[in-house]
DNA sequence: TCTGGGGTCCTAGGACCC
DNA sequence: TCTGGGGTCCTAGGACCC
């Protein structure tokens, strides 16, 4: 179930979209608490506790009079950790997201390496969403660092393009944060995407219709919300770098090579064309907890240790879902071979649950499934299916009625061994 | 020196039902 | 009786995004 934005209602007003995506979220979190960071390398990372260590020997003292010399250092990093952003003074030298942090360290020894701290990033995120709902109350969560806004209907959200809409949200946020954001406004939310890129940091642009040509074809394909590594590969082997070529290609042709659905949306795309909503409120679909273990574990040798962790995953899981008020029915595992090599096998229960014990049996249940010679790096518990909490009872009642009288009995005798929701 | 963690959506085949 | 088609659920894998 979701809520959408009111779709070109009975008004003649161009529709506006804006995406605002905060410039470098954690590296700029990172920097309000240590200022005598700015303008260095900065490297923010799955650390591992060395890190922490380095920094909580600083209790006490004001986190900003910590000095230079006590920050950890990316030089001599040993781990499987990577970098989840990197200030603008670090990328520089070459290092990016997703990057390892050993092979930054080769890039760049003197970048400071900073922890993630999520519980602070989340209070930023609550925080500048806050300030953007009291301006323009039209918004679609895309994430910790990233809305989009319905302009359209908003006061003052049609003025030059929608320019001096998103300058407010700019000021205001950098005025009551101290962080600084970029916004593009376009007719959709696909062109405001890659507007919000021209302009950073810090930046505003505005792309209309008749830009399309002018701005958006020349760029490359990757820039479009969608195309990843795998479609862009298969993009420059027909011989597509640009959106502009994409854009000469006959609809039917794409869909030859890419499917009807993959293929009539990438002709879409390339025209600028997205009818896509709004999307104010939403429903999770999964939760799920994974980890990748410091050292490759055998199922076997390692028994002891990865039951531990399989344990805790599923308690994680389950209290996360007892947290935000689901519960659901299909139990699922990942795991990570030492080749990188992923596979998954799930489960769907009966009735709907957030107990970690139950998680727990259903996962076992589905790891017997898969062949575990090789060493694993990986171990995840994932829990889909789901119903808000306060609904499952109703759900399950009507469901019991539709049954069968042995189905019924069925369910009488597990529900007496307190296994029912 | 291999490559995190939390998600969403899509595809595709088989089972099962109408 | 045979054939076909459509819809939905379940499972596995993979692409992509932040």
């Amino acid at each position: 179930m979701q809520t959408t934005a009111p779709q070109a209602a009975a008004n003649t007003l161009p529709r506006r979209v804006a995406h605002l995506d905060m410039d470098a979220f954690y590296a700029s979190v990172e920097l309000l608490r240590y200022p005598q960071l700015k303008g260095l390398p900065v490297v923010i990372g799955g650390a591992r506790r060395s890190v922490d260590e380095a920094l909580s020997a600083q209790t006490g003292r004001p986190l900003h009079n910590i000095p230079l010399s006590d920050f950890p250092r990316l030089k001599g990093y040993v781990g499987r950790g990577v970098i989840t952003t990197a200030t603008y003074a670090a990328r520089q030298f070459g290092i990016g997201s997703a990057m390892g942090l050993m092979k930054a360290a080769k890039l760049c020894p003197q970048a400071i390496l900073l922890p993630v701290d999520f519980t602070e990033y989340r209070r930023y995120s609550r925080a500048f969403k806050n300030i953007i709902l009291e301006i323009a109350p039209l918004m679609e969560d895309r994430g910790i660092d990233e809305v989009y806004l319905d302009f359209t209907q908003v006061p003052g959200g049609q003025r030059e393009g929608g320019r001096v809409l998103a300058r407010l949200l700019q000021k205001t946020i950098f005025q009551q944060t101290g962080l600084t954001c970029s916004v593009g406004v376009a007719p959709n939310k696909l062109l405001a995407k890659m507007a919000s890129e021209f302009n950073k940091p810090n930046g505003i642009a505005i792309v209309q219709e008749t830009d399309l040509a002018s701005l958006i074809w020349p760029l490359a394909c990757r820039k479009i919300n969608g195309i990843g590594p795998k479609a862009d590969a298969k993009l420059q082997s027909l011989g597509i770098a640009t959106i502009g070529e994409l854009a000469q290609k006959d609809v039917h042709w794409l869909i030859d090579h890419f499917g009807q659905k993959t293929g009539a949306w990438l002709y879409h795309a390339a025209h600028g064309h997205d009818d896509s909503p709004v999307v104010l409120e939403s429903e999770p679909v999964s939760v799920s907890r994974e980890t990748t273990f410091e050292r490759d574990l055998h199922a076997v040798r390692d028994k002891a240790e990865l039951g531990v962790i399989f344990t805790q995953l599923c308690e994680q899981v389950a209290h996360d879902l007892q947290r935000k008020g689901y519960v659901g029915k299909m139990i699922g595992i990942k795991l990570r071979y030492d080749n990188f090599k992923s596979v998954t096998r799930d489960q769907t229960l009966a009735h709907y649950t957030a107990d970690a014990q139950t998680i727990r049996q259903a996962a076992g249940q589905c790891l017997k499934r898969v062949p575990l010679q090789q060493k694993l790096r990986l171990l995840g518990v994932r829990v889909a299916s789901l119903l808000a909490a306060k609904d499952a009872v109703n759900y399950d009642q009507n469901r019991y009625l539709a049954l069968t009288k042995q189905a019924q009995e069925a369910i009488f005798l597990e529900a007496f061994e307190g296994q029912l929701f």
